[in-house]
RNA sequence: GGGCCCUUCGUCUAUCGGUUAGGACACCAGAUUUUCAUUCUGGGAAGAGGAGUUCGACUCUCCUAGGGCCUACCA
């Protein structure tokens, strides 16, 4: 094995959003680094000028770094290094690595067609032949061995062979010059000194070619671990209708990075029972060899059960202004009095938020105004016992501090003098409070609203 | 068509030839509770199918079926 410290990279192609398969991708590489104390780099692979967009690469990175997905050097760019690229060409030329392959775009169309009916890999003629115009359009192709077989042995699969008749003459530079992937990859992971390339599932037939252009040049191929892609719940390729796949979008749906990550890491990788732990335990335990070898589906119900976790963990003003920014995002703000103690506020209302949007839904029944319009079941709650009752409750609360302790002991004391159970009056309550949103228990909306807004909502519905 | 990969409860997974096949989410039931939620207790739920190797297979081999990826002058 190779004493190198472990480098590995995270290779996005900046033509999108952050999928979330890849980020999790990212997130594997950066934990297998610091897992064995090395490196973890990130390189922007955007060689395909025609879709490589300058929004996609502050996407990924704004999505990375939400992610909590740090690189330990600046990103690379792919295409600023194709000069590189070019010149490790005509290295392979010169070797007689690579070839000038003629074929107009008709001539390879037919070729392709002929090769798929013969269920064969195609192959260029021009393989062994030179044209008398050198200048002639035309773009080097990888020269491969016709016979033998490429063994990868995957970190994550095992060894995975394949026959070198079935790899294909793979362009190396196009017509115009430019660099391809399969070749770009190759020469930027060697000249960074990627030890370990950690991908997705989609590029285990690269490997094998990738193989080949490392033997050709001469280098150590690095070590491969080609993880499985993230379906969606029913199992198909994760989609828009499946709700979500950029990083962002999960953001704007509440959940914690935090959470995110611990999701992630735990779908397709387990240590015995963990379901619950912290990154630097994820560091600590984690290893690409444990990833499992199929493919993961995204399951909503238990990234927001993990999510709720970390909501209840979390510091209520940092939960705060994500509120506020929920909020904002909707195009709406909140009453000054519920702002300026929002903090409080959500110590009392996070308890089973799924999600920070859960917790601004909750914050609704605070935010209304006075006099509160009673919805028909709130309504159908104040018969005239009721209303008397209430009002005799107003009294008896008025002079009790309004904190939920209190406030319980308070609640039960005042039924017991009423020769009633908490139950003859304590929907009514909840209504009037409410006015037939989702308030949590009678003490804590009690203590949310605070005594002056309380006892007034009370008093606006029996008078 | 060709190449490659995958297959344990509904879902994520444990098991590294010998287990009553374990855990978590979800689900169902009960308890608590002023509703929902929370919380607690309990419950149902799995080795795709078929051969073989072996004293013994979820675990190793092969075949079948199903699913996925690739097959670009995209990455």
């Amino acid at each position: 094995m190779s004493p190198r410290p472990v480098v590995t990279r995270f290779a996005p192609s900046p033509t999108g959003f952050l999928h979330i398969g890849g980020a999790r991708t990212a997130l594997f590489n950066m934990l297998y680094a610091r897992h064995k104390g090395g490196t973890f780099l990130l390189r922007v692979e955007d060689t395909d000028r025609e879709r490589s967009t300058e929004a996609a690469v502050a996407a990924i990175f704004e999505g990375l770094n939400w992610l909590g997905v740090k690189p330990d050097a600046e990103p690379v760019f792919q295409a600023a290094r194709a000069d590189r690229h070019r010149q490790a060409v005509m290295t392979l030329l010169e070797t007689g690595h690579a070839y000038r392959c003629h074929l107009t775009v008709e001539e390879l169309e037919a070729e392709r067609e002929r090769a798929r009916a013969e269920g064969r890999a195609i192959r260029s003629p021009w393989r062994d032949r030179v044209h008398n115009d050198p200048d002639a359009p035309h773009v080097i192709r990888f020269k491969g061995p016709l016979e033998g077989e490429t063994v990868i042995d995957d970190l994550v699969k095992g060894q995975i062979r394949f026959r070198n008749i079935d790899l294909d003459d793979l362009v190396l530079l196009r017509t115009d010059g430019a660099p391809t992937y399969n070749l770009a990859v190759v020469v930027d992971d060697h000249d960074m000194g990627v030890t370990h390339i950690i991908r997705g599932d989609d590029h285990v037939n690269n490997a094998a070619r990738q193989t080949l252009i490392y033997q050709a040049f001469g280098w150590e191929v690095p070590a491969m671990a080609h993880i499985p892609l993230i379906h969606g719940p029913d199992g198909a390729k994760l989609s828009k209708r499946h709700g979500a796949q950029a990083v962002g979008e999960f953001a704007d749906m509440g959940y914690l990075p935090e959470a995110m990550r611990n999701y992630l890491t735990r779908l397709g990788w387990g240590h015995g029972d963990s379901e619950i732990f912290s990154d630097a335990e994820a560091v600590s335990w984690f290893d690409v060899r444990d990833v499992v070898k199929s493919p993961a589906r995204l399951d909503w119900a238990k990234l927001a059960f993990v999510n709720a976790h970390y909501i209840k963990d979390a510091d209520n003003e940092r939960l705060a202004d994500l509120v506020r920014g929920d909020i904002a995002r909707r195009g709406e703000t909140l009453p000054d009095g519920v702002d300026r103690h929002l903090a409080t506020l959500i110590e009392l209302l996070k308890e089973g938020a799924k999600s920070t949007l859960d917790i601004a839904a909750s914050l609704e029944f605070v935010i209304k105004t006075r006099p509160l319009s009673l919805d028909e079941k709130c309504k159908g709650l104040l018969t005239e016992e009721t209303r008397a009752r209430l009002s005799r409750l107003a009294e008896h609360l008025a002079a009790v501090e309004f904190q939920r302790e209190p406030l319980e002991a308070a609640i039960r004391a005042f039924a017991g003098q009423e020769g009633v159970g908490v139950g003859k009056f304590g929907a009514a309550l909840r209504g009037v409070l409410s006015g037939g949103s989702p308030a949590p228990d009678l003490a804590t909306a009690l203590t949310a609203l605070g005594r002056d807004e309380a006892l007034g909502r009370i008093l606006d519905a029996v008078s």
